[in-house]
DNA sequence: TAGTATTGTACAACACGTTGTTGGATTAGT
DNA sequence: ACTAATCCAACAACGTGTTGTACAATACTA
C-alpha cells in the first residue's frame, strides 16, 4: 500500500470513529486530523470536503446485490422454482455489518437507506421482469412494504448484535414474507392460549 | 394568534422552505432570517439554534398515534373482534403529508423515521400486552418487519403524490399483511398466466 | 403612553478553505 | 553517473464567513 493510501484510508478511518459518535453536522476537519495525526490541510489534499469522505465510505460499503439480499431472500418464480437463499457466512457482512449498522440507523444516512432499497427493488423485479403485470401500481406498493420490511428486519438484527443466529431470523423472514406480518403474530398471539 | 408566536412560525415556514431545498448543514440563520424578514438576531430570541428549531418542527409533525396508523390499521384482536381502520379523509394528513413526505424521505431526518417507527410498534405492542409471549425476540423481529413496511408504504404513497385512492392502498397494506408480501406478488405475477 | 417586540451593531470564538512554503523523492538532460 | 528541474506529501499561516451573545436604540401595539 503506497503512502497516499495509506494517509487516505487513516483520514477515513479517522471519520468513521467520529461518525459513529455523532452526526455530521458536529464533526470538524479539524477532529478527523487530529485523530488520525495530520495537519488539517492534508485533509484537503485528498478530500474536497467532509461530505466527500461520507459519500466515498458509503460507496464503499454498497454491497453488490447478493451480499445483502442473499442470507435472507427467498422466492417462488412462475415456473414454481424456488431461489434458495445462500447458506453459511457472509464474509462482506461479517466485515462491514458494523458499520452498514450505523449507515442505517437512527443517526444513519437516510439517502443511504435509499439507494439500499432501491437496489433490493432492483432485484425483486427482475424477478418479474418480460412479464406484463396488471397492477403496477399496486405491485410497485408490495415490494416496496417488502423491501423496507426486510431491510429493517436486517437492520434490527445488526443493532441487537445478532441476538439470534441467521438460521432463525431466516425463518421469521420466511413465515412474515409468506403469511403476512399480521397472520404471523396472531398465530404468536394464540399459541400463548 | 400574538405577535410572537405569529413571528416564531414565520421563522419556522422561512426555515422549512430551505429545508425542502438543502440539507441541514448548508442552512444559516441569515438565510432564514432573510427569507422570514426579520434581523439575524430575532432568530436568538426563539430558537437556541437552528436544530432546535428542526427539534420543534419535527415534534410539531410527530403525530398522535390514531392519525398516521389508523388510514391502514385493522387488527384481529385474541377475541376475535377487529379494530375496524378510520374510514374516510383525514386531516391531519392532508395538512401536514407534504412535509411528512420529506422528512421521511432520501433527504430526511433518519431520527424522525426512528422515532415514528417506536411510535407504530408501541400500538401494535399495546394489542399484545398483558399477553406473556413465548417467542419475545422473533415476536419484535415480525413488529419491526411490518412498521417498517407499514412506513415506507405510505411514505411512497405521499411521494408519489397520493397516485392511488386511500381505500386502494388500504386493500394493498391489508393483503400484504395478512398474506404475505411474497404471497402477494406470486399471485400478481400467477394472474397473469 | 407603557410595555414588549424587533432592530442594529459590535464582538469573540470557531471552522473553513486557500495560499505559499518546506523538504524529500522522482525524473530528465547531459 | 551526476546534476538540475520537477513533483508531491505535509505543513503553517492567513483571510473569510458563520455563530452565538450582548446591549442600546427604535418600532409596534394594546
Amino acid at each position: 500500500m503506497s503512502r497516499k493510501e495509506e494517509t487516505k484510508n487513516n483520514l477515513l478511518d479517522a471519520f468513521w470513529e467520529l461518525y459513529k459518535e455523532k452526526p455530521m453536522a458536529k464533526i470538524t476537519v479539524k477532529e478527523i486530523t487530529d485523530k488520525a495525526g495530520y495537519n488539517r490541510g492534508t485533509f484537503y489534499t485528498y478530500f474536497i470536503d467532509i461530505n466527500e469522505a461520507l459519500e466515498i465510505l458509503k460507496a464503499s460499503l454498497m454491497p453488490d446485490k447478493e451480499m445483502i439480499i442473499n442470507p435472507f431472500m427467498e422466492l417462488k418464480k412462475n415456473d414454481g422454482t424456488i431461489i434458495e437463499p445462500i447458506e453459511g457466512t457472509n464474509d462482506y457482512l461479517k466485515k462491514n455489518g458494523e458499520k452498514i449498522a450505523v449507515l442505517l440507523g437512527p443517526k444513519g444516512d437516510p439517502g443511504f437507506v435509499h439507494e439500499l432499497k432501491a437496489r433490493l427493488r432492483e432485484i425483486i423485479i427482475s424477478y418479474a421482469k418480460d412479464l406484463e403485470i396488471k397492477e403496477v401500481e399496486d405491485f410497485e406498493y408490495v415490494i416496496e412494504y417488502h423491501v423496507a420490511g426486510l431491510i429493517s428486519l436486517y437492520q434490527l438484527w445488526l443493532e441487537k448484535g445478532q441476538n439470534i443466529d441467521e438460521e432463525s431470523l431466516g425463518h421469521v423472514y420466511e413465515e412474515t414474507a409468506y403469511k403476512g406480518a399480521l397472520s404471523v403474530i396472531n398465530r404468536m398471539l394464540n399459541d400463548i392460549r
